[in-house]
DNA sequence: ATCTTATGAATGTGTATTCATTCATTTTTT
DNA sequence: AAAAAATGAATGAATACACATTCATAAGAT
């Protein structure tokens, strides 16, 4: 049992569980046997059951960022970047379902029992719209009135409002890739400056 | 104890402690002293807390059905609907903040821990949206290559996540009016055929 | 006097967390 | 080089507690 990081295993078991059943439908017992890990191993590893989907959020948000901002600095037409960003979000909740079904559903749910818990992560992933916004703005390319916190919520909502359901209907009249190229295509000849092509 | 219809109180008490803990986290006894009944008494008028949650949803999400479906029948241009139902969502969430975070955060939960329901009245109000682009596309105002199966949660999970961060964030650097003007503006504009004004 | 509605203490179950014990490795002693 | 001692990661049975649900009893209505 050497050269296995029970921590990893232990976050992935836990996203697998927590996609099945939900964070408080399930037990820690059903994480530990995915685990292929004892209850109590899980107690040397995190405090509690929300310290391991908070951690969970931390880590693998932490990892989306890193590959999203990455995509972003090779790309500078804010259109495309919108685009890209679109793509990439629909593409990773198809990829990682689980990861998926946990973010969206817990990310709900956590400010109730976790008063205290502000998602700074999951705030910078959105802000990274924002961002753009503001880049095309100042580029002249979108319209100046567009409030940027609004469009980061409604471009990110529309986003993952259709992930969701596309990951749970179980027939698909469309893909993916279709999706995302739609909303974009809505999102970007809606906001358009006067006189822009 | 006559002439209080027990049955609405207990609804309404449990829109409130569900709407500050959530669902798992809040006790019968919580909203039975909310509702100002034996915690026993509850059990005479639902069979669990589950279905406490689901009549909640269908007696509440039906209302609001009812009130949307007026509101379209006296509009004709499909723009106009689209405006009309994008105010008519946000102000509802600024209006009823319980039902709305509820309404919310169950919703995707829901799922998870009752496989079995299938939230039809949900799937009711949010084909609003999809009939409207349909109305549109025949009418020939909105582009014909639109997928209304996308458009729709697209456009409802643009509003929904805008609204639910609104009522979340404490010091609001816009209205709820001017969101949903900002929101229905976009997708309009985004949406409309070649050569429409 | 009977039927209906309401009560809330008692019950029972489920499960998060603890902790005494095991045992494979590593370190120290001879 | 072998034996003894120490370490600490891992275990899982035992604990402790929260809370949904029940039901014997009471209050109210007709």
């Amino acid at each position: 049992m050497r050269t296995s990081d029970k921590h990893t295993k232990i976050i992935e078991a836990a996203i697998t569980v927590f996609a099945r059943k939900g964070f408080f439908s399930a037990r820690i017992s059903d994480i530990a046997k995915e685990a292929q890990v004892a209850d109590g191993t899980i107690y040397l590893y995190f405090n509690n059951k929300y310290d391991i989907l908070i951690s969970l959020f931390e880590e693998e948000i932490g990892k989306i960022i890193l590959e999203v901002k990455l995509l972003m600095e090779k790309e500078s037409d804010p259109r495309s970047m919108l685009q890209i960003f679109a793509l990439h979000h629909m593409q990773l909740m198809e990829e990682k379902r689980e990861l998926a079904e946990v973010l969206q559903m817990e990310l709900r749910q956590s400010n109730k029992f976790m008063k205290e818990y502000r998602n700074t992560k999951f705030i910078e992933y959105v802000d990274v719209v924002s961002a753009i916004i503001h880049k095309g703005q100042e580029e002249g390319v979108f319209r100046k009135s567009l409030l940027p916190g609004v469009f980061k919520r409604a471009f990110f909502g529309a986003l993952d409002e259709t992930s969701r359901l596309w990951v749970l209907s179980p027939d698909h009249t469309y893909t993916i890739a279709e999706a995302a190229q739609q909303i974009s295509d809505i999102f970007i000849s809606g906001i358009m400056a006067e006189g822009q092509a």
